[in-house]
DNA sequence: AATGAATGAGGGTTCATTCAT
DNA sequence: CATGAATGAACCCTCATTCAT
């Protein structure tokens, strides 16, 4: 929890848990482990290539076994981007708890966070694009990633207001500058995803520092 | 044509063109025709939804339609990308003559145009997002969307380099300019995409306009 | 037409057929094809034992052929009761207009239908039988049985009612009476389907006519 | 037991008995238990769509239990066939004994046994069909449900023969009267469950009296 | 004895593709 | 060129059955 937690997602208080945590907790290794099938396979052959039969298979288990844990291919796929959400809302939220203090270096953080090899992670990033393409089809979809969306955009805000009232700097907005930077990292999830060799992760970073420093040159000096 | 065309692309010479231009003409419709349908039905219902029966009854023709003009369903989806890549191209490139002259005034239509109506256009944006998602997996799609990256690229590092030597910028690379102008654009899409009421356009214009502002003062005044 | 025929189904007026009266026989030549190996297979197998596949073979066609045709293997079903219906309500029409004249011998040679080798067939009853333990779960299912013995129940009316006037019998209700008939050749059905060897044709036609004479002596005496 | 016993099944004689009681009884409960689960369930989904899930959590058991008790979904089927066809015979047994004294009076309380709420019921009429329905495809089924209709007949066949000799009735013959009497009651089964709205018990009835009293006048007065 | 996770064969269905018309 | 009936492979999903607990 840090000064910022309030923007943070308030998830609904856990319904009591079922009690045999022994069986529970194998059901939640095996929807995991298939999950993690699934962000590989359609990493690898596509979201419209990717069959139960191949998630299973990558899994190293029986051809029922999606079906037996997810219920159906829609569900899995759903559950499957629920996850990347959360894991990269985990993800921020232990960088923006981490760094600092102040507003700056925690901004500096987030962004640097975005090209972090962990997220900046092809196969990966190609399951996030093609979730992002069935947004427009899948209202369940939309919701998740406006969701992942809006909080980063919050968070942004917050941290720009503040170092613009620390700074007096004039010219500037917060609302443009935090979209400027989420937008940034996005596109450059792009180039990476489609040219990871003419892609250069320091360029990147140099490119955000580059802005950074010229929209708030005192909290970000060369 | 104008001073910068010595970036186009060079498109390969055509084979001796077929005679019979009326046929190849009636060809041609009815290829552009299936591709329109295509690029409907991949934005109504997602890639791996889209069947030839969807396309062919979008364009209100019968079953067997795709099959006779493109051979498999692969080879449309190709040339549906391609057929995306040079409407941009063109669109690109006629805005790249038709401003200026003077590289500023260049670089803010090109980054006007991607915000344009007719490129931030959801539909066309979820197609994109769907080929984008399986650059991975399809290495046609990747040398196809490379290309238009490499170009886009290439005509704004000009534009920026140019603007930096006229301007005696500091402190600032071309390259990592152009990377983060290409990058916030794409990235603009993304949100616009997601969450399309939430999306400001005059806002993202603003965003754009300020960061030019920060590193080009000199040629983007306030 | 006859002097019953009032009792007869009115089927609604067909809508404008559709032109191309070529497609449209074959296209109804394969249902019926398909219809046919559906009795054969269910005959043969039973109802839940039944296969897409079974039936596809059994018309020595492709395993896609069920669903092009029929939609689902429900429709399927469904299409195959509503034809046995049919068949049977031509049967009976046929019988009533071509018997008689008189009440008595159209009453006779309806129940005679009822045992005419056509109808007491082993394969078709194992049909008829499935449909009707299925009448419970599926109200389209009852629904067409409903109609059929409706309509076999009123001109059964019809026909004992005239000849209870006629004969100004005593201590008779036509109702009864029909009730009676119309369940005994059901009951022989269920006879014939359990012991084929056991069962007595003539024995069975025997036991309606000795009931008839007992009924309506004046018109069926020994 | 009684005068007619004589035509009862001899049922083998048991194997030795399992002697731990308690044991056996509670296995006879649940395997009774399920049977009772598998009637409601083909009742209610008919017996193609019944699964033995749908079985165990009818019955508020777990998954394998139907395997466990009955080793296969065939065997489960089998046995619940072979139930029902006890139950019944124990049922017509019973009122063979109870009623009477006479021929008379036992055929009327066995035809009206056949008509009363305990065996007219909609969801038993629709298992019996079910099972009728196979009867061609399997021998099981069909051996089981002749002896039940064999063994009815001849109770029948007796209590008619005894009826003719006692009341000199002329132009009759035993058989075809027991065949018309189990026919009708059969019969009207199948009228039930088509049409129970419509159906009218005491109607059915009547018909049955009706039609005794026509055969036999002395012994079934008005 | 009872559970329920796991299997895997097989079902209904879809759909890219072919081809006679 | 265009159609749409037909194919058959492959998909998702169901379900009887097994088995470790």
């Amino acid at each position: 929890m840090n000064e910022y937690s309030f923007i943070l997602w308030h998830d609904p208080p856990m319904a009591a848990k079922p009690q045999n945590t022994k069986r529970t907790e194998a059901r939640e290794k095996r929807r995991q482990q298939l999950i993690n099938a699934t962000i590989k396979c359609i990493a690898r052959k596509g979201m419209g290539s990717t069959t139960l039969g191949d998630v299973a298979s990558e899994a190293g288990l029986s051809q029922g076994i999606v079906n037996l844990h997810f219920k159906s291919k829609d569900n899995l796929l759903t559950e499957t981007l629920r996850f990347l959400a959360d894991e990269y809302k985990t993800r921020f939220n232990a960088t923006l708890e981490k760094s600092g203090p102040g507003a700056a270096p925690k901004l500096r953080a987030l962004t640097e966070l975005d090209l972090h090899r962990s997220i900046l992670d092809r196969s990966k990033l190609a399951v996030w694009f093609a979730f992002w393409s069935e947004v427009k089809s899948r209202p369940v979809y939309q919701e998740i990633c406006e969701q992942v969306d809006e909080y980063y955009d919050n968070v942004f805000l917050a941290l720009c207001s503040q170092l613009i009232v620390q700074g007096e700097y004039k010219d500037v907005t917060a609302s443009a500058i935090s979209t400027a930077l989420n937008s940034m990292t996005n596109g450059m999830w792009l180039s990476y995803l489609i040219s990871p060799k003419h892609f250069d992760r320091r360029g990147a970073m140099q490119a955000i520092d580059e802005y950074l420093h010229s929209i708030f040159p005192k909290h970000f000096p060369l």
